[in-house]
DNA sequence: TTGTAGGCGTTATCAC
DNA sequence: GTGATAACGCCTACAA
């Protein structure tokens, strides 16, 4: 039944010989796309490769074909706590759709980043899916970066960015900007009127869109935060901890406090409770992307929820569909959930 | 400097031309193990393929050489929530090491897992690493996937299996039944002497590990879980809260309910938050695995925290180095962290 | 040290 | 439909 007797690999040639055709016939047979062979060779090839417990050797087909079939994942970095939802989603989707994905990370530099997309060149994957989100600063972007993508663009292989708008590829944009948006409005209708924002790192995309669109929000209504109530910090945990110190340092209190992140926030609440503070009687909290993990924080965190099984899916589609077309973006919206962190608020601070 | 101008891939063959060299000599240069080429060929090869942008084709490589430089891991699940902490541990791991990891799920399935492995098998990857883990059965070691993975050993490449003792391959043990012993250990210390055990799944051999290891330390302070005390539940959140659930139905309060998981352990205590109890005084609560995003649930769990990084770093050595000898299996061991869900208890229960 | 030639496992092109 | 035969891009004796 199984032949895994001999140590030797078992090859196509094998096959073949076993059936009694040639290679040409058991390739068509076993992997080819024609499907022109005479049901008796066919079911005589089956039966061979099954006996030996053949494989096909995915790298000797990539290189006759020119290109292999799997997708390559690049992420920013692993941390150890949290893994990327962007990144798990679209390993979800690709185990879905039974493709296979090498994941490299660029460790947060852009040095290292043209360094890792060349070596994910040398792969020759049928796609490469940039799950950059969260902590990319916008100089990753630079211009050797492009130029190693473009190059992969122009051997053919195709790439995907997600949540990174305004490259030149393929992008499933999530709506970071409507996020903030809609939060603030669904705040403002609470009835909150001051804020206080730990808005993430200066230079991270994903951070300064959410808090435009949160801004925005707020200007139709007339409202605003002004600068002394913004704080910046690093797009973790430990930031948003640090961010809270320096919100109780100032002595400016908000009535809410808006994190950039789920885990920046959780990191605000630890320190406001180191401090004593009551939440949300003494303030408010919201974050954005609801993550999972944090569902079961006290006081459970009204938050955005981002969505990452369909950015995933979105992506995958767009890596392997063959459109030789312009740059397409799929855009996504995620939707508030409000949870106890942001009772209704009366309609004046004190 | 930078040619990607051509819409074609460079191959070995046109860095060649170039330098005025031949293949072989490019080769060599390149990528070659001796380096046994004139230094001035050398230079001449390097710039050219820098001006010709040239990456090596990893794929005819694989070919040539027979086996690939990457690595592949098989993990049996990818959660939204949390990404398996050994797994990001071997992808930190590699990362450090510059290799290139290709992700599988096995989706918790033997069948599938035999056929995820066959094609694992096909990328001809340097070593599999099993990222096994919490949520395997043992079932899920069936025949199958031994042969399926023997037969890839037998062609040359090497196994690594984490956290699965017993398999014929490279082991990286977590001490589990260590953890609970340990854990078991230093609670008896406290003062406990009453015990609620929410205990996964029967067939998890993770969470039995756990369970056991909790016991063995137990009877040797003559003390014991009685089985109407044991209440197992899936190995996640939700299987948590469940078993919690069950925990007040039964009306038979013990002093510390200990959870064989982190996970586990906040899905109880959400439950029990929701029955108004008062953690830790009504209940005290223990997990494993000290998962970092939950550091900042309260009360402020106790738990054993298990060596993720040097275990990912055992397995990558252990995938890459060349032994020939016999199964190796290398043993870690966490340490328990108490903290505020476990406070010292009086010596004996009501 | 360097180049020539053959081989790695598949696919693809053509005659048959 | 099927089977030689030539790629695919690279490595590696082997010979020079």
């Amino acid at each position: 039944m199984k032949a895994s007797s001999g140590s030797g690999r078992v090859t196509l040639t094998d096959v073949a010989r076993r059936a009694g055709v040639s290679h040409a016939t058991a390739s068509r047979a076993l992997n080819g796309s024609a499907r022109n062979v005479r049901s008796e060779y066919r079911d005589r090839v089956l039966a061979a490769a099954a006996e030996l417990g053949y494989v096909a050797n995915t790298a000797a087909q990539a290189v006759a074909r020119g290109r292999g079939e799997h997708l390559a994942l690049l992420v920013n970095g692993i941390n150890d706590d949290y893994f990327s939802p962007i990144a798990s989603a679209v390993l979800r989707a690709a185990e879905a759709d039974d493709r296979m994905v090498t994941m490299i990370s660029s460790r947060n530099s852009p040095q290292q980043a043209t360094r890792v997309v060349s070596s994910l060149r040398a792969q020759r994957p049928r796609a490469v899916i940039l799950a950059g989100g969260r902590s990319v600063t916008t100089g990753v972007w630079d211009r050797r970066l492009s130029d190693e993508l473009g190059a992969y663009q122009d051997e053919g292989g195709r790439v995907v960015a997600i949540s990174e708008e305004g490259l030149p590829f393929d992008t499933v944009a999530v709506g970071n900007r409507a996020a903030g948006f809609d939060l603030a409005s669904e705040l403002a209708d609470l009835g909150y009127r001051e804020f206080t924002v730990l808005a993430g790192p200066p230079d991270a995309r994903t951070a300064y869109d959410r808090v435009q669109g949160f801004r925005a929000a707020l200007a139709e209504r007339g409202l605003a935060v002004p600068e002394s109530r913004v704080i910046h910090c690093d797009f973790d945990r430990d930031g948003g901890y640090a961010a809270a110190g320096e919100y109780l340092r100032r002595r400016n209190p908000a009535q809410l406090v808006f994190a950039i992140s789920d885990t920046v926030a959780v990191g605000a609440i630890a320190r406001f409770r180191e401090a004593a503070l009551d939440l949300p009687g003494d303030v408010a909290v919201a974050g954005i992307d609801d993550v999972p993990a944090l569902r079961d924080v006290s006081p459970a965190l009204t938050t955005v929820r981002l969505p990452w099984s369909e950015v995933g899916r979105a992506a995958l589609d767009l890596a392997v569909e063959q459109t030789g077309t312009e740059p397409r973006v799929i855009r996504m919206r995620g939707h508030v959930v409000l949870r106890e962190s942001t009772p209704p608020a009366g309609p004046a601070p004190d």
